[in-house]
Order: structure tokens, then sequence, then C-alpha cells
DNA sequence: CGTCACCTTGACGAGTCTCAAGTTGTGTGG
DNA sequence: CCACACAACTTGAGACTCGTCAAGGTGACG
């Protein structure tokens, strides 16, 4: 896809109505294009902080600490806003899982743009939120569960987010690895691969191929999942 | 403190300069005031999103999982404001650590208020940010440190936070017990208590009573703390 | 000064990681 | 279209960290 058209979407999907054909520009100008083949990392926020639109594809934002051990942070999908934080104790990497497209900005400069616009600190504000949440749900996941709850809960959120009706199940086509899946929950890969395996001896799913999987039974995983169901 | 006392410190604090009497009204008609003494819950997020100001004490926001299971996703210190989201897969409390007075806003009104006042919504969007920075420390902290790594890291956080120079180390006075430290790391009290065996016999600190600790080697804490040295 | 909750320390066991081998899926080239 | 090659995944056995259970110590408060 061309520049335009991906700026077209990014357009279309962040800056509120009635933006103004002014604000468009100075966005544009300061908007960086990256394309990137799947595994690549097309940029990491080196230096300062840095905003990413997902135009097409998936991306993972990975996290590095010493001794090689990656966690990853968060997943990202066509539509979503990432931010890449500047190198700290650990430094950060938004890599592609697919082929991906991605219009980035420098944060900074981002969010003197979006101050200009009525509407456009609230559509960020709003997904950094969202993006908040998410990141404590996490918390919750790596800090107090068990190897089973991890992957139940993963394949579920998984699910609110590209899952798809099939034959009376939910289709999932993970875009990630098993590696990915293990360094999201703080696992390893072994340990992820026995957790399928007794989730599918359970009935409670199939997996097809390395990418497919069919939720047959979502309420079965959500009680395996360590939700709060009686807040005490 | 009286309530127009703690109000003028939220506004101090997170208003901006300049702001008109008539938004600060507003936001005063909305303000809820409550005072907790230490391990007080003051209130949940029961139904929708709330919005706190710590006026003074600190607090923790605990998220509570199946089994009784908790974990404490955050601390926080006099000036700090939190948002405590309603109930969902997890449910979440804001909890008192010390006594403390707290100024909290339904979140939507909140916001709506918020968008009226320009720099408002800055201050509020720098101050997610920067929690979901410490969000996703965290989550590389549970996902992929061990015991000691997990420690020192908390530790240096504090030291961020409320350390003060002292007799040429950092003095903390935590305000949180054992069992909070724990739930925050995902760890359990004795692990805790024995790293903090190993870190003092290692010389990197000393604890005096349940509350103080001096570290005495901030260098050989970061060295145990699993930060990134040299990017891969 | 006594009481109680909080913290520390020890022994043991469970859950996950590590290491290793084998299997399956996917993409490529004949 | 099939066969090959490689990476990804699965499965198994043993090790290790941290959790569990239990007992004892310590500091903060009345």
């Amino acid at each position: 896809m061309t520049f335009p058209d991906l700026f077209e979407r990014f357009s279309m999907t962040i800056l509120p109505l009635g933006t103004s054909d002014a604000t468009h520009l100075r966005f544009q100008a300061v908007a960086r294009y990256a394309s990137a083949r799947a595994g690549d990392a097309p940029f990491t926020g080196n230096g300062s902080d840095q905003i990413a639109f997902v135009a097409s594809g998936s991306t993972k934002l990975v996290a590095h600490a010493s001794g090689g051990r990656e966690q990853v942070v968060a997943f990202h999908f066509a539509g979503d806003l990432v931010s890449v934080p500047a190198r700290a104790a650990h430094a950060y990497t938004l890599c592609a899982l697919e082929d991906c497209e991605l219009i980035y900005f420098p944060a900074e400069e981002f969010y003197k743009l979006a101050r200009f616009e009525a509407g456009m600190v609230d559509e960020v504000l709003e997904r950094v939120m969202k993006a908040l949440a998410r990141c404590r749900e996490k918390t919750i996941t790596l800090g107090r569960k068990n190897a089973q709850e991890r992957l139940a809960n993963f394949l579920l959120t998984m699910d609110e987010r590209i899952g798809a009706d099939n034959d009376g199940g939910r289709l999932l086509d993970l875009p990630m690895s098993r590696r990915d899946v293990a360094d999201s929950l703080g696992l390893t890969i072994e340990t992820v691969s026995r957790q399928f395996g007794e989730l599918r001896d359970a009935g409670l799913l199939e997996t097809m191929g390395r990418s497919k999987v069919m939720l047959l039974d979502l309420q079965g995983l959500a009680a395996r999942a360590g939700h709060l169901f009686e807040p005490a």
C-alpha cells in the first residue's frame, strides 16, 4: 500500500471527524512510514518515545531484560496505536508478527499536535486507558496465576480481539508463535505446549495446524482462567 | 484536614495554573471525599471507573482473583492520581496503607470536565502514560525475573519515589507490609523475607525495624535487578 | 510490661524450567 | 504435485526455584 493510503487509514481511525486539513497536513509532515516483514523489528524507542499506528498486520511490543530474557508486553493488530518507550531500565522493541505496515511519530511531536485538535486527546487518552487496563490484567496473570490459568486467560483475551464465530465455537488464527505466547505469559514454550495439550484433552479446544485454535467451550475456559466470580 | 483544604491540594496539584473559578467549582461539585484508616478499603470501582486523588497518606491498588489470591497492581503516595477500574474479569480495590485522605470522582464526569480545561487533559495523559510505563516494567518483573531480582527492582523503584539521602546511603521508610510487597511482586511473604535476608547478608542493605530499609549499594542492587545493560 | 500481629527461619513438596529426543507442519525446489 | 528440509512444536525425565506448612522470634502498641 502507498504512504497516502496508509496515512488515510491512520486519519480515518485516529483523527476525529471534522479535523481540519491543516491538522492533517501537520500530522502528515511528521509521520514516518515503515513496512516490516514477519519477524522484523522496524524500530525501537531509540532515544525518545515513539507512537506507532499499526496500519496493517500485527505486532508485539517486547521488553528485553538481562540474560537474553524477553517479555512480550502487548500484542497489537491493525488499527491499534502503540506507545513504544525509549530505552530505560529495560529496552523495548516493536516487532512484526506478520508482514505489516506502520505509521509512526516521535511521541512528543504527536502529543503536541494532538493537543490542538479537540477530541483527539480524548481518543488517545481512551486508548491509553485501555492499554493500561490490559497491562493491569496481565499483571494479575503473571503475578498470581498458574500455567493453565495463564493460557486460558490468553485465549479468552485473544478471542475478544480476533476471535470469529465458526461452527458453534470460536476460531482463532493466532499470528504469534508458541514462543511469543510463552514470552507473553512468562512461561516456556514447553509449558505452553503442555497446557495446550491439557486443554485439548479436556475438550475445551482443538488445535488445527500451528496457528489455528478452535475454542469449544468459552465457559469452561473462563472457569479455568482464575477469574473472580464471587467478590470476597 | 477539612474538605476545602484537601480540595485545594487537589487543585494545586492537578488543575493547571489559571484554571477558571467556574471549572474549580464544577470539579468541586462532583468531588467526593473519603478518609481511611490504615488497612481500610475506602471504595472499590463498584459499577463504574473512579478517579482518586491521594491527598495524604499512601495506598495500594489491589486486584482480586479466584481463591482469595491478591495482586497489588500499584502503590500510590500523596499527590498521585489513581484510576480505579470498575469490576471486570477481576475486581479492583483501592486500599489505604497508612491513614489517608482521598478526593475522588466518577471517571466519566472527571474526564468530561477535564476536557473543558486546556492543559488539564495533558496533565492527566502524562500521568496515565507514567502509570502505563510503570505497569509495563512490572510486567517484565513478574514475567521474567526471579525472587531476588524482583525485590532488588522493587527497592530501587521505591527509592526513586520515596527514598531519602542518609549517611551515604538511601533510607526508605516503607508504608507497606511484607505481605503487600509479596502481593506486589507475585511472591509469598516467606520468599520476600528470605530475599531481604540474602541482600542483607550480601551487604547491599540493612533493615531497621519493620519498615525502614537502608540501601547501602545502589549499583550492587541494580546489578541484581536483572536490568538490561548491553542491548542484544 | 504484656500481647499480638508481623516477620523470620527451616524442612519439605509441587509446579515449572531445563535439557534432550522425537514429531509435525510449512514452505521450497525439483 | 510431490519430496525434502528445516523450523516449530510436542513429549518425556530430572533438576531447581519458590510455595506450603510449621515453629519460633521480634517490634509496635496499648
